[in-house]
DNA sequence: TGGGCGAAGATTGTATAAAGTTTCGCCTGT
DNA sequence: ACAGGCGAAACTTTATACAATCTTCGCCCA
């Protein structure tokens, strides 16, 4: 069968060129680089990532899919704004799934795992100490999807996974910056929990995690009248 | 502004012929009218849809991500079929979410609301007592769905119609064909229990009703060894 | 001077055509 | 008679061209 042997030239497209542009902008938006309300324009993406509009559309339709871009019709594409609507039901929906996947980590724990996990911490722990703010958040969500991973619950890391590219949104949209950074503690003693086989307190570490990352937030409601003029403004 | 006076001869389509293919793709899967395995021909959708192939392009690359359509590379879209594995996440997934879909139903409860709940149960039953499998199953799944838009949580609401579609190949696969048919009973138990705003009973009911649902279903193990050969044969 | 109308430019939506891959049938050789 | 390989047809994938729509800028009029 020879295992097609290089069919074409430049088939460096380990497996497909329209994943390395999904991936690319959902990388750009966990790192905080790509703010809410950026147009996506399907030239410039596709001069970008050397790719016809063609591929750029679906990678679009499926980012979009996923609730992280907002494709208007005849106006083109942008990174989703979250509402505080939205925000409180993208955490309860956390609240809800996380829980459960950390009870299936612990059923998964093995040395390889802890291995992954710990070395994940210290590079979380690496990144905040030299204070690379967007290494560090981009971390801080991989390590909630890498619990997912363990798991071994593909439904489950599909729906975390749209979840925190959510949650980065919107934690840039509306995180106060009044508040003290503890955030990798947090998941050292998740972590630990999980090695001890500690169902419960695992799952209590990782809820009172998710309320303290919501705690953080502002959320202004719709009572306010300046949110008003801020929603026109912020546009 | 004019709002459009119709700027196109044939543009019934109000606000998009990719939804028309979608839905109708969706509802035939409901109703267990495609079958796992078939094919979805890009020429045969188009025809008859009456649309190009970039169209059905897009519809079947949404099916993909909902998990009802698999896309193979070269080769096409068929029909998705799930496996015991993906069955078993698919319910617990819906054991998880759907409880709590039902605490929101009984918060949102309202006159209107417990209308439209009455008026599906009773279609179910129409359609049950006339023998009418396919609307029966069609209506079973959309019960579901109404009480995820009740409760009025997008992301839940969106999350579970991915695992109602699924659900449908789930036991249009798997059924055993030996067990007496109950269904609309729960349903109904459930209505009551929201209408008495009964939050503990409406949980309860929900998820009494979902494990029997799974209690259905024969899901052969990967322990059995003529699996090996079941799999291979099964494509 | 402010607002509204209109044309030019830019961008997306759709369709069609070219390119590559798989599959099936047929033929040849043993 | 049967296995293996060549070749054509059908399909998907990708790219490009055209059409429709929206935005923007300039001009005119009140």
């Amino acid at each position: 069968m020879a295992a097609k042997p290089r069919p074409k030239s430049d088939a460096r497209d380990v497996h497909d060129r329209v994943s390395r542009i999904r991936d690319g902008v959902t990388a750009a938006i966990l790192e905080h680089r790509l703010l809410p309300g950026t147009k996506l324009g399907e030239d410039e993406l596709g001069e970008i990532y050397g790719a016809s509009r063609t591929l750029v559309r679906t990678a679009l339709q499926q980012l979009a899919h996923e609730g992280i871009v907002n494709i208007e019709k005849n106006r083109g594409a942008f990174v989703a704004r979250p509402t505080p609507a939205d925000a409180r039901e993208v955490f309860e929906a956390r609240r809800l799934i996380e829980p459960t996947i950390v009870d299936h980590a612990v059923d998964a724990v093995s040395p390889a795992w802890i291995n992954r996990l710990q070395q994940h911490l210290a590079e979380e722990r690496e990144a905040e100490l030299r204070g690379d703010a967007r290494a560090s958040v981009r971390l801080s969500g991989e390590f909630h999807g890498l619990l997912a991973e363990m798991s071994g619950h593909s439904i489950y890391l599909g729906f975390l996974k749209e979840l925190i590219a959510r949650s980065s949104l919107i934690i840039l949209l509306y995180r106060r910056h009044d508040t003290p950074a503890c955030g990798t503690d947090h998941h050292a003693e998740i972590v630990t929990a999980i090695r001890k086989h500690d169902k419960q307190a695992a799952r209590t570490q990782m809820l009172s995690h998710l309320n303290e990352i919501e705690a953080e937030l502002f959320l202004k409601d719709p009572a306010a009248d300046e949110l008003r003029l801020a929603d026109v403004l912020g546009v």
